[in-house]
DNA sequence: ACCGCCGGGTGCC
DNA sequence: ACCGCCGGGTGCC
């Protein structure tokens, strides 16, 4: 895949990605050329079930191109210009030859179709998949019956022969093209692939991506906006910036990206396609700022800003105008969209205000001036509210925390799998009404809604957030759609001012015929918070999202890191970009030249992403001075000592579990055995901690083989329970990512549910595990909760310290005498651990509060919003589970954190670190990981940076075979064990 | 003439 | 299509 092109192609590419690996393995250093550094990490594992031959687009070389004829021009409305692309397509249903092969141009319209000769010959080699055929027409316009057309082949090298050979058959040899045609329509690779290819130095290359977002000198980039009154929170420099480039974006009318006008022709510069209707503007874009440079405000900021028109949401007592327009500030280019223009064609509305009078300002508060409103009456976009006596001040309508008791995400994400989803509504005070919608209106009206998705980790950020920054008398309407009793009414929707759902919600939405009102919903806007969750183009969740239908689009992504060049076409698919819609033009244009090092399509590119993304870094600069000065952050491993009772039961542990695990390697069974050695692993993990947290011994754990297939099956999901409940991050072998809702298989390992169906759909029927090629079946995946309440705990044992517990309990009074009032987070893997960290705690008098998977939402924003407070009596303490809670916490009153025990995954411990080192903490950040000398805690440090070495890139390595995967972990496995 | 030639009809797959 | 191709009309000069 692109990995196997980039290693084989230009050059100065393999030097980005080196250059981009070594800077990823300090985070610190990200700069935001790392966005696009990284288009060639594929990390699809198993690509062959997950993405089709004829989807591997990357790896594909010029066979060499041809000279056809297009013929029955006069058939179709289509039309061609002077050199532009055309895509073939097979018709093997022609009533007249079932060779038939169509040309469509850019918009599909059918052209024409291939002259039968050339079409039976190509037939073949399409319907085998053995070369892609594009097409490019010399001259196409003006031909009233035939044109001309050159055809590429491509194709994966090891086809090239039989596609020769099948021309040939057909009287056909292919060769060069003339050169006429432009560089990326035929590759200019055809010379010579890869090795003619522009070569740009790497400091050419390097000062081009930089200046991509790093030198935003560009207006539309660098001017700022005053939020609308109904934010209460002032932004910084940054977010007004963000705010106004994204209010101009939603209120402009320019063409998109590659489009121009020509005459009385919009012309698309990069397929030369022309068409007389004005392609749509691109209401919407990437939003890219950096991890904690808030995002989340900047969206609020504009639904509240440019809420409607160009206007802002309405604030105090404008809001009781009943049938009034709303004149107020004006924001943006106060440009009316298409919509608008129509609606003032249609006549009906010859009050319109002039430009004039929409910019005249109408103090919102000024209740008295009832001529000027008698002026405005007419105007269609009323605020107005349903009931006569709406004029009353109305409190706060935003009431997540109270109103509404979102339970534990995995009770939620099971709920809705169950079929009983949980509904949340922040409800409204009773005795006032939802506005009058917007939408509802005349048909030409804006919608009023937006929707927001995003992963359900975040959902509850969202809403903290909204409450935070919408001041307290705005009756901002927000509806969460999730759970069971959530409407499935459309007009309950789109009378909200703001409606947030998950992928989740959206996919199942996207799957049911009859109910589906977030498919039914015409929304305003639409905002994609992870935006990245959509980058596989065939995952279903992807498919739904895309259909969701809006005026204004806007995608949300923080961790560019994620993104490859790939992942960008889902983006521009979803923001709607002409012709990108269509995969075929973004590879033949973009994606194809850039992997090939050619410097055309880098500019391309270039401006595309100039055009439609904004992307800060935390080291970006306004007027010289960085957009987030954060304090320093250091980090310290203090190494532990066990106590010699603690060593002694830590070794005949270990030695009893290397014995176990040693004899799986004699035999060649430890994936076999996987869930036995993950066990052993949590089980010495667990002793470094502190002894009472291990109840059993490895000899109970340990398979022995026989027993019915019931009571195997329950020991394997107790086995699971105990690897999963302690938080092990393992990532899953499929999606090489943290598992989403992991399932088990009987060979005990681990997956993403989606991830293994996936796998299990499209081998049926002797699916095989991934891992270790055992038989696997749905109905044999065992779902596993993502945390186990507590249970194993021994509560009648007495309570007593550890060598860990002693170390941390040092540091905190330590650090307590120096300022009382410094808060520290307290990060295990081990819910358990933390339970009894916290009677160590209670003993030397420490205010806590903690935060756990095991909580309901309403507990967990209870504890956050405790411990941020700086109340001389809230907690200066919080003990938090390591996963708990998504990128969204925010826990910056903590500027010391200690981290009890390593994580599998550096990954996860960066973004826990990440909590309290973010936008918002003014003070140094001081942390500390406790690693017990001489344990399995060192050997995982081992592996930690292993695993960062190898995401930094060793270079020339290729993509992980399943196999390379397996021996991965089973040496993994040697190191953790000192075998 | 089992041809050539003429000129009208016709035209994707 | 200002082509090619088809097939009917036609047939010394």
């Amino acid at each position: 895949m692109s990995w196997r092109v980039s290693m084989s192609s230009g050059s100065s590419w393999r030097f980005l990605q080196s250059a981009q690996y070594r800077r990823t393995g300090n985070p610190s250093l990200l700069s935001s050329s790392d966005f696009f550094l990284n288009f060639e990490i594929d990390d699809v594992i198993l690509s062959d079930d997950s993405t089709s031959a004829e989807e591997d687009f990357d790896s594909l070389v010029l066979f060499g191109s041809l000279r056809g004829n297009v013929v029955g021009l006069r058939y179709y409305t289509g039309v061609v210009n002077n050199n532009e692309m055309v895509a073939l397509q097979r018709e093997p249903n022609n009533q007249y030859d079932r060779n038939a092969v169509k040309v469509n141009n850019i918009n599909g319209e059918q052209v024409g179709h291939i002259k039968k000769e050339l079409a039976a010959a190509l037939s073949y080699i399409m319907d085998n998949k053995l070369a892609r055929v594009e097409g490019v027409v010399p001259h196409g316009a003006n031909n009233a019956f035939t044109m001309p057309v050159n055809l590429n082949f491509w194709g994966k090298p090891e086809n090239k022969q039989a596609v020769l050979d099948r021309m040939k058959i057909h009287g056909y040899k292919l060769g060069p093209l003339p050169a006429s045609s432009p560089a990326f329509a035929s590759g200019p690779s055809f010379k010579a692939p890869g090795l003619q290819a522009v070569q740009m130095t790497t400091e050419q290359l390097k000062t081009e991506f930089d200046k991509m977002f790093e030198d935003l000198k560009e207006d539309d980039k660098t001017k700022m906006l005053e939020p609308s009154k109904a934010v209460g929170t002032v932004l910084l420099p940054h977010q007004k910036q963000a705010l106004s480039w994204m209010v101009s974006r939603e209120n402009s009318n320019n063409l998109p990206p590659f489009w121009e006008q020509r005459n009385k022709f919009y012309y698309n510069t990069l397929t030369n396609f022309a068409e007389k209707e004005k392609p749509e503007s691109i209401r919407g874009g990437i939003l890219a700022d950096d991890m904690g440079l808030g995002k989340t405000l900047s969206v609020i900021a504009l639904i509240l800003t440019n809420f409607h028109n160009g206007q802002p949401f309405p604030t105090g007592k404008s809001r009781q105008l009943k049938k009034e327009s709303y004149c107020g500030e004006m924001y943006g280019e106060s440009v009316p969209s298409q919509k608008q223009s129509k609606a003032k064609n249609k006549g009906k509305n010859e009050s319109l205000m002039s430009r004039k009078d929409k910019m005249d300002p109408c103090p919102s508060d000024n209740s008295s001036s009832r001529p000027k409103r008698e002026q405005h009456r007419k105007v269609k976009y009323t605020f107005s509210s349903d009931s006569e006596d709406g004029g009353e001040s109305i409190p706060r309508k935003i009431k997540a925390s109270s109103a509404c008791s979102l339970q534990d995400d995995n009770q939620f994400a099971m709920a809705l799998f169950g079929g009983t989803p949980i509904t949340k509504k922040i409800s409204k005070k009773k005795g006032t009404t939802i506005p009058k919608t917007l939408s509802s209106g005349p048909s030409d009206e804006l919608p009023r809604t937006t929707l927001i998705i995003c992963p359900l980790s975040v959902l509850s950020n969202w809403i903290d957030q909204f409450e935070q920054h919408v001041k307290p008398d705005v009756q901002l309407n927000i509806y969460v759609y999730y759970g069971p009793e959530r409407s499935k009414d459309p007009e309950v929707l789109s009378k909200q001012d703001v409606v947030l759902t998950t992928y989740t919600v959206v996919t199942h939405d996207y799957g049911n015929k009859s109910e589906n009102p977030l498919h039914k919903v015409k929304w305003l806007r639409v905002v994609l918070d992870e935006g990245h969750t959509i980058r596989n183009p065939n995952a279903q969740q992807t498919k739904a999202t895309l259909s969701i239908q809006a005026e204004r689009r806007w995608v949300l992504t923080g961790t560019p890191i994620q993104n490859s060049l790939k992942d960008l076409w889902s983006l521009l698919s979803f923001l709607k970009l002409k012709p990108f819609t269509e995969r075929e033009w973004w590879h033949r244009t973009i994606q194809r030249p850039v992997t090939m090092g050619d410097q055309g399509g880098l500019s391309r590119l270039q401006s595309l992403i100039k055009n439609i993304t904004l992307r800060r870094t935390k080291t970006s600069k306004i007027k010289g001075k960085p957009v987030l000065e954060l304090p320093e952050r250091k980090v310290f491993i203090q190494r532990i000592e066990l106590s010699d009772e603690e060593r002694h039961v830590y070794n005949s542990m270990r030695d009893e579990g290397k014995a176990i695990i040693s004899r799986y390697f004699n035999e060649g069974t430890v994936l076999a055995h996987y869930a036995d050695v993950l066990v052993v692993l949590v089980r010495l993990r667990q002793l470094c901690c502190h002894p009472h947290l291990v109840s059993s011994t490895l000899s109970s754990v340990a398979s022995t083989g026989d027993g019915t297939p019931e009571e195997l099956r329950e020991k394997l999901v107790n086995k699971m329970k105990i690897v999963l409940s302690s938080g092990s991050d393992e990532e899953c072998a499929i999606c090489l990512e943290s598992l989403n809702m992991p399932v088990i298989t009987y060979c005990a390992h681990v997956f993403c549910k989606p991830c293994i169906c996936q796998v299990i759909h499209s081998e049926q029927p002797n699916a095989k595990c991934p891992l270790c090629r055992g038989n696997i079946c749905q109905e044999h995946l065992v779902e596993c909760p993502e945390e186990e309440p507590e249970s194993l705990l021994k509560q009648e044992q007495k309570w007593m310290s550890s060598s860990k517990i002693n170390a941390l309990m040092y540091a905190l009074t330590e650090q307590r005498n120096k300022d009382p009032r410094i808060k520290s987070i307290i990060v295990s893997q081990f819910t358990n651990f933390l339970s009894l960290i916290e009677t160590a705690l209670r003993e030397s008098g420490f205010i806590f509060t903690r935060l756990d998977g095991s909580m309901t939402q309403k507990k967990r924003t209870e504890a956050i919003q405790c411990f941020q407070s700086s109340d001389a009596e809230s907690p200066t303490i919080m003990l938090l589970s390591l996963k708990a809670g998504g990128v969204g916490l925010n826990l910056t009153a903590a500027s010391r954190l200690f981290l009890m025990d390593p994580a599998w995954n550096p990954a996860a411990e960066e973004q826990c670190f990440d909590r309290c080192h973010r936008l918002g903490q003014t003070k140094e950040v001081i942390i500390t990981k406790f690693v017990v000398k001489d344990s399995v805690e060192e050997n995982m440090l081992k592996i930690q940076d292993k695993k960062r070495e190898l995401a930094a890139g060793a270079f020339g390595t290729k993509k992980p075979t399943s196999n390379e995967m397996k021996q991965a972990r089973i040496a993994e496995i040697r190191t953790l064990v000192d075998l």
